[in-house]
DNA sequence: TTGAAAGCGCTAACAG
DNA sequence: CTGTTAGCGCTTTCAA
């Protein structure tokens, strides 16, 4: 593998020269011809690695997501991606698996690896810990999750306002017990959402007792919404409707709801994010349709900014969700 | 962030001493243990960038794939990150989007960055190439899809034999006019199912011409199993049957069947690869189930060998699918 | 505008 | 077992 010492003695120039070409430094136009050339002749590409050590920060940015297999975060990932692109970044995608510690590993490569920044959606609000990178002065942005004590930006989505909106609706449609599977008691997300669910039930006038008695926290997976739901139903007074907070343990929630022999409409069903392959679902769903894409976009473009040396205060900008009414929540009595 | 000197020096020893207690040196117990406390109490950890530029090689491998949507690929890629850790690598992971461009960014990427291997899901069988990586002594290891040229380790599935199998069992149950809906031309997981497929209509005495007139080749997306199904359904002899070669273009396939007001088993439906979410679909999908983490854990345990100095023939391993036969190919007489 | 030279933090060869 | 030393490939003063 050709270096910058061979493309420059090939070029009959120094080095420093052929370093100036490839950034964008002052050289002569028919210097450059030359340098260029040499360097096509010889294969040569800038050793990123050397240049990182020499610059003290790597050309690369980490994103941490708690779950691949999510296509909520695939999504989010893909406009990270794109976005970073536009300014030469490459983005390394880490799954932490909603695992604090293996979060902690990968936070430390991060650091190690001289990552230009971070995108972080948090494991955990109490424990996932960002102040090591900022300390250093690492550009961090939380996404989706905001960790409690960090003073990062962050880019989220009006989790409370979208649970609010998905109960009401809810309780308009005329479905009179309305219940919420909601996820970890630990994460912003969960407690947002729920908090929106609250609000409308109590706005709507139902005891907050009731209420209490018919939420449960899951870990926004499959298998959660399954059991949560399997324990609703068993309740002395089941509800007739769910809200269910994440896309993943909707599917579980359906599943147990089909076991059990119900079917929406006669049963509402309201997911709080698209379900995947949505198409596959009888009755279509309806959903709080969230920002994914433009969640992942916005993030790498804070960090950009930040990367290009902005010091405005930190911000944090809230996406709007938009309910998308479907026949999973169209009436108890199937009526219209 | 202290460096090695720091350490060295609050430890009174010299730099060397302490890269050996990070490296596994000989270093008497006595010394070592003062290190530890200094490197402790200074918060070092050593700077990977400079330890990789010393090494010529870094302790991350990147993993190129083609579509972070398809959940086999996210599976696949734990697989890799599972047994990555055993050895301390971390995973790099790059989205390619079926893009051939896009790889080539990212193989070039993984050389500047001088990662220590790369695990690639090929985006073409003629168009991906490997040689700047081999040539450089890279190891590389190709998962799922091999390109054709590259002289490489490989993990694949017996996609042929899963094809053949697949149309087999069809045939079986009583369907007589089966199609086919395979992938691109390119990629080799593509003609190998297809090859298993032809190979099970000619033995059982269809003439080729009406197997050539009933497949059709699509993207491995959604949409494009949906254009297809669609384009097969209008055919003067549609189908009552059909093999689809991969998870995503079976939803799509599914979809253009409800829309046409078509439901298995009467038609019969077989999918190559698990279809995400499975439990939603109704009636439940007869499948090709793909070892998708195996696949994923045997390419980075083939990839380490050849990090600790391997120098075995090249080798590629074959993984065997499974038919799991369900509901959607109980035979188009609804019988059993 | 250009080149010489220093040095980012680490590891490995060598000498002790 | 330990320390000294050289250098991985690059960018960036500084002086010309």
């Amino acid at each position: 593998m050709a270096n910058i010492s061979d493309v420059a003695r090939t070029a009959g120039v120094s080095p420093a020269t052929v370093s100036r070409v490839f950034n964008g430094g002052r050289v002569t136009a028919e210097r450059a011809e030359r340098v260029r050339k040499a360097a096509a002749e010889l294969g040569f590409s800038p050793n990123r690695v050397a240049r990182s050590l020499r610059m003290q920060r790597a050309s690369v940015i980490g994103l941490l997501i708690p779950d691949i297999e999510n296509p909520f975060f695939t999504s989010l990932a893909r406009g990270v991606e794109d976005s970073a692109q536009r300014t030469n970044l490459s983005v390394v995608l880490c799954n932490t698996d909603e695992d604090v510690e293996k979060e902690r590993r990968y936070l430390d490569i991060a650091l190690a690896e001289q990552m230009a920044g971070v995108i972080v959606a948090a494991a955990s609000r109490k424990r996932t810990d960002l102040s090591a990178l900022t300390a250093r002065g690492m550009p961090v942005v939380a996404v989706d999750r905001r960790p409690r004590a960090a003073a990062v930006d962050a880019v989220m989505v009006d989790n409370q306002h979208g649970g609010e909106d998905a109960t009401a609706h809810l309780l308009e449609r005329g479905y009179r017990r309305v219940a919420c599977i909601t996820g970890p008691a630990g994460a912003s997300t969960s407690e947002d959402r729920l908090a929106g669910y609250r609000a409308a039930m109590h706005e709507a006038g139902v005891p907050d007792d009731w209420t209490r008695a018919h939420t449960r926290h899951a870990d926004f997976r499959v298998d959660g919404g399954y059991a949560a739901m399997r324990e609703l139903l068993a309740l002395r007074t089941p509800p007739d409707a769910v809200f269910v907070a994440n896309n993943l343990m909707t599917v579980g929630a359906l599943q147990a709801l089909r076991e059990a022999g119900i079917e929406p409409p006669e049963f509402g069903v309201l997911s709080f994010g698209d379900v995947p392959w949505a198409s596959l679902v009888r009755p279509p769903l309806t959903t709080v349709q969230l920002p994914s894409y433009d969640l992942g976009a916005s993030a790498a473009a804070l960090l950009q900014d930040r990367l290009a040396g902005s010091d405005k205060p930190l911000q944090t900008v809230v996406l709007r969700t938009v309910l998308q009414p479907r026949e999973s929540t169209r009436g108890p009595d199937g009526a219209g």
